[in-house]
DNA sequence: AAGGGTCTTGCAAGGTTTTGCGAGAATGTT
DNA sequence: AACATTCTCGCAAAACCTTGCAAGACCCTT
């Protein structure tokens, strides 16, 4: 939160020329421009008195994508809530184009005068750093120290003090090996989402941890790890096919599970006779598919509820909360039974 | 393009006042609020700070919901194209809340520095106005009065001079109609969206197009409207089962072709062997419904690049299409057989 | 009817951004 | 080398928005 005077400070020129990039107007050299323009990157342009309406009313929300129907899903319950809270959202899809990264959303939702934001799986749950241990915290603790206020959804670190609401992912991993197991599985396949997600990773901890009680396989080879989409979660299953033949999957989201789906159909492996299928969301289809998907609902609605009054809270001065100290409010994930899962033969 | 002053000379009341208003302070008398928000309805408010910033490489994209995943696809390509042209996209789902309407959202988008806006399937579709007829042309024809730049995708008016960029839903309902009838159907029920939608009421026509070709009954009773969803199309289907008893029906939407397909499942009619169903849209899941979806795409990628295109002439000063004239491009749906659609038993 | 309280609104001070203007630097011309 | 032209960029004034404060209006109580 920048005003002018300081991001000419820091470029080493005047408040006018700052002025002067900013609108695009001529008598700017390129160089200085250039000097200007970094600086920015550095510190997001946030008008201060003029235009700058302390109070606007908007909020941005930002997705990381919105093939994955969960996320439009978060999105809509999320924009529900925050309208019926007198504010309106603005949506960012951060993997719409390779140029535009969450960074570069990030300033111009700034620079369009947001007063706060939601992230939902932001970037900062992608990062190659066991588990237990903090990644790096990025530019979102410059944006923190900048007192920007935010509330991350299902991406949470220990090291920002950033308000966080999130659903029980490795609570979620065991559920769903569990429910198998009880079915009477005995080889449970993991059809994750990339090793360098987080939720994946604690997924994979509820699945190992409940396979290890009745000291049933949890190696890696009867994980598969590919790309968050229907086509991933053929390729991954094909995978697991080919080598351990389970009789049951879980996987990283109802997404993964449509492909894992399609790829036995295609195979001529019935669901469930053959294999079942849970999946990890209940997006609103998955009630729709055939056979219906057995999967672990996140409380969509409830969570996208939490998350906005917490970031309103901070926002509204009336009512802001006295120590914002770090709020983590985590759900429990629903096991939703439907037909994909079912004894094995 | 108003400041404040002007804004408040024309409300009858200080500066102060309006600032207030726009801050959502305490303090002012809600008769005295009207009066202002009233003016701000006529005279959008741009401050001069972001106002000025007449080159901001941010338009907005406007989807009537988000639940149906055909918005969220054409959110996503639209983006992307936009993202490839140096543009970055602010995303709002008109149907989020009550409280905001498709216009409010403008005006929120306006004063945030839009510099142009594509809307996909706008509210103007949604009148109760007889086939061929233009509808009342609303506050769009003020934006258009104030040189605000727009496209539409999926919902054209000819009383408007906004470029359009559409899918030709009166083909497509013919097409799938026809489909259909070459498989050897003879009662074809129309699964339709609600009956004040344009594009409904252009499917509707292609289906009786087809059908009366052949003589085969077109009439009322073979129609069923519902809400656009795939409880919608459960019901409608419901409704046309209990009554006409076809063997095959088109619907709106993939969407409620989901809802079909869920129907005919819980009450044991077999798809495609009892019952053919063919969607609309082609939605990324549909090829991953079990049996795969026949339906009629939009070509999604294509139809975005051309509204985005199209928008980012009138935007970019130097290219600027010289006769700003009506711009009307209609793509051809293309038919997508999968396993939903077969010849009746 | 007077007094006190609350609500509403404009005024003016204060902070922020834009812009006209001029000085200095850089480049071109004779 | 001297001068003219153009370009850059800061200064300061103007324009603009927010907010504390006080005056007026309205209502209720005494």
């Amino acid at each position: 939160m920048s005003g002018l005077s300081e991001i000419a400070r820091a470029a080493g020129v005047s408040i006018s020329t700052v002025s002067r990039v900013l609108n695009r107007r001529a008598g700017v050299n390129e160089e200085t421009r250039q000097r200007v323009l970094s600086v920015l990157a550095e510190m997001p342009y946030t008008p201060r008195g003029l235009g700058a309406l302390q109070r606007t009313g908007v909020i941005g929300l930002l997705v990381p994508e919105l093939s994955n129907p969960v996320f439009p899903a978060f999105a809509e319950a999320l924009e529900t809530r925050a309208a019926r809270l007198g504010y309106s959202s603005l949506l960012c899809n951060t993997r719409s184009g390779a140029p535009m990264g969450e960074e570069e959303y990030v300033r111009m939702l700034l620079a369009r005068g947001v007063e706060g934001m939601v992230f939902v799986s932001p970037e900062i749950t992608n990062v190659e750093v066991p588990l237990g241990q903090a990644p790096r915290p990025s530019y979102y603790a410059k944006l923190l120290a900048d007192g920007v206020h935010m509330v991350f959804l299902n991406g949470a670190t220990p090291a920002l003090d950033v308000p966080d609401v999130t659903v029980d992912e490795q609570l979620a991993g065991y559920m769903a090996t569990r429910h198998l197991i009880e079915l009477g599985h005995e080889r449970i396949g993991f059809v994750s989402g990339p090793a360098r997600s987080l939720p994946s990773r604690l997924k994979r901890a509820g699945w190992a941890a409940a396979l290890e009680e009745d000291h049933l396989p949890a190696g890696s080879e009867y994980v598969a790890h590919a790309p968050f989409s229907a086509e991933g979660g053929g390729q991954a299953v094909a995978q697991l096919l080919d080598t351990v033949t389970p009789t049951a999957v879980i996987c990283s989201s109802d997404h993964m599970a449509l492909g894992v789906m399609r790829e036995a159909h295609q195979r001529g492996i019935s669901v469930p006779e053959q294999l079942s299928v849970v999946g990890f969301d209940d997006i609103p289809l998955a009630a729709y598919s055939s056979p219906a998907l057995t999967t672990l609902a996140q409380p969509i609605e409830e969570m996208a509820a939490a998350a906005i009054d917490e970031l309103v809270l901070r926002l509204d001065p009336d009512r802001r909360r006295q120590g914002t100290d770090n709020y983590t409010r985590v759900f429990r994930p629903r096991l939703v039974a439907r037909e994909s899962s079912a004894p094995p033969k």
